[in-house]
DNA sequence: GAAATAGAACAT
DNA sequence: TGTTCTATTTCA
């Protein structure tokens, strides 16, 4: 027998191994399986299997897991994936079932018939190592065992098949604040769960966000609320695993490693501010978990249901389209917008507004919380030299360099190189530097200088400890300024008083094409997260923006699909974005004619930047393309099977 | 993705 | 002719 395996490598294509007599009864598509690669192991999935005979192969190692460990429907929805995302099935099944899995660590033997009873409670580990994983193997498909785990003690077994419901699932958009939503949320989970059904919540992956809403869920829900987040790490994740796998009734609180989590039973899917970044996986496998727990939901014939003050783009079109519903509760009534406009521009030159200093004095003696809000963590990201007028750049990529005061550190955003700062240039030695795209970090020191013994703090998100620590003591008892990033619209619980917009308007510059939509949902969440009942927006008068487009969500969203469409953008068109490296020129253009070829037999549009200079010697090219994937998903594959070439599709910052 | 291999460029 | 860096191939 030979076996066709996909690996986690990134090359489409399977390879074949044959089959040791004693595995081949256990053969099954989409097992995992070990086998000898190059001249190491690597575990892959069974794609494909025949009955051939072919000496010159190699032969599998062993079968990993005793069945495979998801159903149908999620392979299906792997498979949608793999071809969405341009990415080798081997890939996707590998993210799906990480390594970080310890199932078999948690199972242990329960026999069923007296001639096996020497195997009874016995670890699985144990078993396979005395009697053979075969022999174990065997005994379970005799039905003489069964394996239970130690969370549930049920028995392990291939993920049913939910039985599908006539009706058809609702797909809903909830616009709505926190509080409306919790309360929509609550009575639509609490209607699955008593029909003994689970639910899969993700979240933005904050830590004081995640604690937030399990605070709230489970003063309704109680233990049936499990976790599944980047933090549920060990022994805490497998007990999360198994109980959503073999038992019902639970709401389980994730981030986007709950995407392909094996769920019985799964009835409803929730996701809360679907248009947050963090959904998006950036390492190695790229994708969109909101986008691809939508198409779980219509494979598992579920509803779903995205909450948000600000959704996507994206869903907004599905809502236009008429493929999800809306549902809008009125928000963002009495508050107080005021705009505050400079002659100078604040991050350049880092003197506060007298307007300014004025309103955060008011608030200090009304005893108030402040937020100020500001796209940047750092002190400053753009140090320049007065005397040779040069900015610091990185050493080894040439990248703008960042200063972060508190550990006297310049550090490149693009590359993370960093190094310590020695007070003057880099360049010609001069100590007159200027310091400008100023950030949170600077703002905590002014204010500090300006304010004596007012709690100060400082949110950024960079270590989710410090942030804790930092807002330990603030309450409304007494004053409180906080300074922070967009983080600080994850900070829900916490009321501030006042909130100060900086250089808001500067993300016109740093998100892209997503610009525009990026404002809209920094704002509307912070609105959100902190309710404040004033508003102030501090812009420059060259560069200012105007606010009432951003008020009214309708207009908002209407004019800026109607944009986005005159310019062929998502979602009106998908960007995939091609990236070639070389160190040598010759090389790469190489990589690029061929790569043009493709494109332009096949009449694509693209076109080409570069080659840019890329760390102390190298060249790095990027040609993107806009289009339906469907049209040239054959030619995409042809370019993904090129060596050296990356593909990501719907990029975010381009 | 990464090791093995082939090829180019440079120094001795 | 060896040494080192870069490009290409291949994995079953």
């Amino acid at each position: 027998m030979i076996v066709h395996v996909a690996l986690s490598i990134p090359v489409t294509k399977t390879f074949s191994y044959s089959v040791p007599e004693k595995w081949e009864p256990f053969i099954k598509r989409f097992l995992r399986v070990r086998v000898p690669f190059k001249n190491k192991t690597l575990v892959g999935f069974i794609s494909d299997m025949d009955d051939g005979v072919d000496t010159n192969l190699k032969e599998i190692y062993e079968i990993v897991d005793i069945f495979p460990l998801m159903n149908d429907k999620l392979i299906l929805l792997c498979e949608w994936a793999s071809h969405y995302y341009i990415t080798p099935i081997g890939i996707v099944l590998k993210y799906a079932i990480p390594a970080s899995l310890h199932i078999e660590k948690y199972l242990t033997i329960k026999a069923l018939e007296g001639r096996v009873l020497a195997l009874d409670n016995v670890p699985l580990k144990k078993a396979y190592t005395a009697i053979g994983k075969d022999t174990v193997f065997q005994h379970y498909k005799e039905g003489l065992i069964e394996l239970c785990d130690a969370f549930t003690n049920k028995p392990f077994s291939p993920l049913a098949e939910k039985s599908k419901s006539m009706e058809k699932p609702e797909r809903i958009l909830y616009i709505g604040d926190i509080e409306s939503r919790l309360e929509y949320y609550t009575d639509l989970i609490s209607i699955h769960l008593n029909k003994g059904g689970n639910v899969l919540m993700l979240l933005p992956d904050y830590y004081i966000t995640g604690r937030y809403f399990y605070r709230m869920l489970f003063k309704r829900f109680h233990n049936n609320v499990l976790w599944y987040g980047a933090t549920t790490k060990g022994r805490q994740r497998m007990e999360t695993y198994f109980k959503a796998r073999n038992e019902g009734g639970f709401l389980i609180l994730g981030n986007i490693s709950c995407t392909f989590l094996p769920v019985l039973n799964n009835s409803l899917i929730v996701v809360d501010r679907h248009e947050e970044d963090e959904y998006r996986n950036e390492e190695g496998f790229k994708f969109n978990a909101g986008l691809l727990v939508m198409k779980r939901a219509e494979i598992e014939h579920i509803p779903v249901v995205f909450g948000s003050v600000a959704p996507s783009m994206e869903i907004f079109k599905f809502v236009q389209d008429g493929n999800i519903n809306i549902i809008e509760k009125a928000w963002l009534k009495n508050k107080k917008y005021s705009e505050i406009i400079t002659e100078k521009n604040i991050s350049s030159y880092g003197t506060l507004p007298e307007e300014l200093i004025k309103i955060i004095n008011t608030a200090i003696e009304k005893k108030e919380i402040v937020a100020i809000f500001t796209p940047r963590k750092d002190y400053s990201s753009y140090i320049q030299c007065l005397d040779c007028k040069r900015p610091f750049l990185c050493p080894v990529c040439q990248g703008i360099m960042s200063y972060q005061k508190h550990k006297n550190l310049l550090v490149c955003p693009a590359c993370s190189k960093n190094l310590e700062y020695k007070e003057m240039c880099m360049n010609c030695g001069s100590n007159l530097i200027r310091f400008s795209q100023i950030g949170a970090e600077y703002f905590e020191e002014k204010m500090k200088n300006i304010l004596k013994n007012i709690h100060i703090v400082r949110i950024t998100g960079e270590t989710i400890k410090e942030d804790l620590e930092n807002l330990k003591n603030v309450s409304h008892e007494t004053p409180a300024i906080i300074i922070g990033t967009q983080t600080l619209s994850k900070l829900y619980g916490l009321h501030a008083n006042k909130l100060i917009l900086i250089g808001w308007e500067e993300l016109l510059r740093i998100a892209g094409y997503r610009a525009e939509e990026k404002m809209f949902q920094v704002f509307t969440n912070l609105l959100d997260a902190l309710s404040p009942e004033e508003i102030y927006i501090v812009m420059e008068r060259k560069k200012g923006v105007n606010t009432t487009y951003f008020l009214n969500l309708k207009t908002f969203y209407l004019e800026e699909l109607k944009k986005r469409r005159a310019a062929e953008f998502p979602p009106y068109l998908r960007i995939f974005l091609i990236e070639v490296e070389k160190k040598g020129e010759q090389a790469g253009i190489k990589i690029i004619n061929k790569i043009k070829e493709i494109i332009e037999k096949e009449g694509l549009t693209g076109y080409v930047t570069g080659p840019l200079m890329q760390k102390k010697k190298g060249y790095r090219w990027r040609i993107i393309l806009k289009g339906n994937k469907e049209l040239f998903y054959k030619s995409l594959l042809q370019i993904y099977n090129i060596p050296e070439v990356r593909i990501e599709a719907d990029p975010l910052y381009i």
